[in-house]
DNA sequence: CGGTTCGTTGAGATCGGTCAACTCAAGTGG
DNA sequence: CCACTTGAGTTGACCGATCTCAACGAACCG
């Protein structure tokens, strides 16, 4: 066991349960105690129902999460981007793939370290609670977008990618109309046809088919 | 602080941090710390938007929780049955509305009791990690119908109220059409073809619009 | 009996999927 | 330098599933 970087007693633990390590954050975590490597682009990082021992953060790049289905059609859950974690589920086995979309630097960590290190530090456990519920919110607001019209669909998904890429106002899109339409319950050539609409409409103006500039950020477009 | 129910010191726990009280289960908690009340037919639990300072125990009846978009349409996220939580949020505000779908006898326990516990008891802290899991977990089957024909999704939550309710083969839905619709993504006439659709076809026999018996349970179907 | 709510059915309009052709950019190898 | 290939993206024509609007039927309750 290392040392701890920080430590900190708040709210609840002061008077009762005894952490003795405390850590500032999870990326401290896996700066710490990970190991760092590049992949390609289109690389599996792992499949559906393989052991599920590595967590996974982004230093850079995007990975795309998600399944197979019986019927062969691929359904994208989410994108992760840099300073993101993945990979952490409660089973012992993964529930969906992940693969780089684009090449990526990332950072390993076994599961039972940060296992291990939740149970002795009750501010890390919170953050990791925190983190699910993230993710949970973020699938219940996916979920509800399924019945919007394939346009609003798209431009919502854009300016979600531009605002977490750092700029609302302009976004290089990392994935191809596939995966796009993967994540979002659609065709390519819908979303194609979304993106010319919003073009010919003046919501976005493209260049090349990857890198969009927004007319309105993410609040205001709603 | 009441008295502990049992002592455990499963796992990771055992030589590491010191919980000193351990809960059966969250229903031995509800039960516990609680306070019962029934509700009647559309009541509403709690509005989008307000104080989440309490969670909830169905001990009888349903419940659906939701939310109404800008344009006046009703969204509903999930449906609540005896023996489910709800109400648990990582927010100070509810991200959702919650309303009786039939009469209820409810529980409920101020959230904070909950997390105070959680944070004393690594077994418990789990179980509403692993609660958090459920619901990302539903949420993503629920994203997945979405891609499905109408018929599909109908004769899936079907079977799915069939078996959550505890016989796979005939249920009595306590919901209306229009909360099905609302939670398929369809609309009250459609929701309406399907179930004549199920019924021509043999899927089902129903009597009254409620009540329907089912061919095959849940996994054969699929 | 009339009113209300809930559910069903029908006809036309619309949206998105399917199939197919085409453009464009980037390699590759002669 | 050019022909060829490959993958990604766009566009068009058509069709089917679902939505919309509307009427109708059934159960319930005063």
């Amino acid at each position: 066991m290392q040392a701890p970087c920080t430590i900190e007693f708040p709210g609840v633990y002061t008077a009762s349960a005894c952490p003795r390590f405390a850590i500032r954050s999870i990326e401290d975590l896996f700066a710490t105690h990970g190991r760092s490597f590049p992949v390609g682009r289109g690389a599996s990082l792992y499949a559906e129902e393989t052991a599920a021992d590595q967590v996974y953060l982004i230093v850079a790049g995007c990975v795309r999460v998600g399944r197979y289905e019986a019927d062969g059609k691929r359904q994208i859950n989410a994108f992760h981007f840099a300073g993101e974690m993945f990979g952490f589920e409660p089973g012992r086995r993964h529930r969906f793939f992940a693969e780089a979309v684009s090449a990526c630097e990332l950072t390993v960590l076994p599961r039972a370290t940060l296992q291990n290190l939740a149970a002795l530090d009750g501010a890390l456990a919170r953050r990791l609670w925190g983190h699910a519920e993230d993710e949970l919110q973020r699938a219940q607001e996916h979920m509800l977008l399924c019945r919007q019209a394939a346009v609003s669909r798209v431009l919502h998904f854009i300016e979600g990618v531009a605002e977490r890429l750092g700029d609302p106002f302009e976004v290089e899109l990392p994935m191809s109309r596939q995966d796009m339409a993967d994540h979002l319950g659609l065709t390519i050539e819908t979303v194609s046809r979304a993106m010319t609409c919003l073009s010919a409409n003046g919501e976005t103006s493209t260049t090349g088919a990857r890198r969009v500039r927004l007319r309105r950020p993410h609040q205001l477009a709603a």
